[in-house]
RNA sequence: CGCGGGAUGGAGCAGCCCGGUAGCUCGUCAGGCUCAUAACCUGAAGGUCACAGGUUCAAAUCCUGUUCCCGCAA
């Protein structure tokens, strides 16, 4: 049971390895432009790997329960699937629900662990397997791995190898089933979803607040900002030298791009203009006419 | 049919409103200059202006249709 990207490479690796009877994803949705509906990641793969999937609005129907009991289900593996689990299904497989969860647990608990470990400046993230139980990714771990987060990380690196890692370990943890270990009660967070006005930049943060903004927040949402009335998403970015007025364009050169921060200054090295395709910051400052401040 | 932007040598763009010689910043190649450098100078190659129709003496430019890409929105 799984919904966007993250969740394909371990799906992939559990039908790879095991008997995969059904797969479970959030119904297609409006998206993109001309708001047609889009089936989710997860559905598009299953479905090209031939797996039946199913999109239930909900699984708080007798319908739905009785469709998944059916299934007699050794266990259920779910990653980033989007709808709480009643307990009525947690208890359904026979061996129970195993959850993915990207973060080291009960660090980043919810819908965000990537953006909110990598917004938070986080040195180090990682990926827990654990059983399943009623509260939001409450369960006793089994496995964990750690994870560094590297400087220049955007949320898509991260993901990326955290994906690779979790569909290491699910494929681990099916085989051993080790114990599992209750979550400490110290050190619990929640990573919130993103919300979109959490995108804007705030040019008077310090430096350090607005890097790791840009990182976490790409490719998606895209944190951005405004030059003159034109839209820009910065999508990737370092810390730099520099001082100089909140937003201010300190040096536009062939290949740098260094924007003042209220303390501080970041380099932009990846950028998207309205309309136009995601650029490295030689290309993207060629043929834009910038104006002297971000706002 | 949700709103909007875009398609011009290898890359990023201007030119379009107001039809009339294909332009800029880079890159590439060749040569030159400098003790030296992300330097500078000279020259060269490279384009069916997304596609298809239409208007016109003449279309990158105006009109119609199509394809592909992207931002918003969800």
């Amino acid at each position: 049971m799984g919904t966007p990207d993250f969740a394909v490479p371990i799906l992939e690796a559990l039908v790879a390895h095991h008997d995969v009877v059904r797969v479970y994803s959030q119904p297609p949705r409006p998206a993109g432009r001309g708001k047609q509906d889009r089936p989710s990641p997860v559905q598009t793969r299953a479905e090209a790997l031939g797996i039946a999937c199913r999109h239930p609005t909900s699984l708080r129907t007798p319908e739905a329960l009785a469709d998944f009991t059916a299934l007699n289900a050794d266990i259920a593996v779910v990653v980033a699937y989007g709808l709480i689990l009643p307990q009525v299904f947690l208890d359904a497989p026979a061996k129970g629900c195993l959850n993915i969860h990207a973060s080291l647990l009960p660090r980043w608990r919810g819908a965000a662990p990537i953006h909110r470990a990598i917004m938070a400046g986080d040195t180090e993230t990682g990926v827990c397997i654990m059983q399943m139980e009623a509260g939001l990714d409450t369960g006793p771990v089994l496995l964990r791995r750690a994870v560094p987060i590297l400087p220049d990380d955007t949320t898509s690196d991260l993901q990326g190898r955290l994906a690779a890692v979790g569909a290491d370990l699910i494929l681990d943890a099916l085989e051993t089933l080790p114990p599992a270990q209750a979550q400490s009660d110290l050190g619990v967070t929640y990573a919130a979803k993103i919300d979109k006005a959490e995108a804007r930049i705030n040019w008077s943060r310090p430096a350090i607040e607005v890097d790791r903004l840009i990182r976490g927040l790409s490719p998606f949402p895209g944190a951005w900002c405004l030059a003159s009335d034109e839209r820009v998403k910065l999508l990737r970015s370092t810390l730099s030298a520099g001082q100089g007025a909140p937003g201010a364009i300190l040096d536009k050169g062939p290949d740098r791009l260094i924007i003042a921060c209220g303390t501080g200054a970041i380099a932009v090295t990846l950028a998207q203009r309205e309309g136009r395709k995601p650029m490295l910051t030689p290309e993207f400052t060629r043929g834009f006419a910038a104006p002297d401040m971000l706002t």
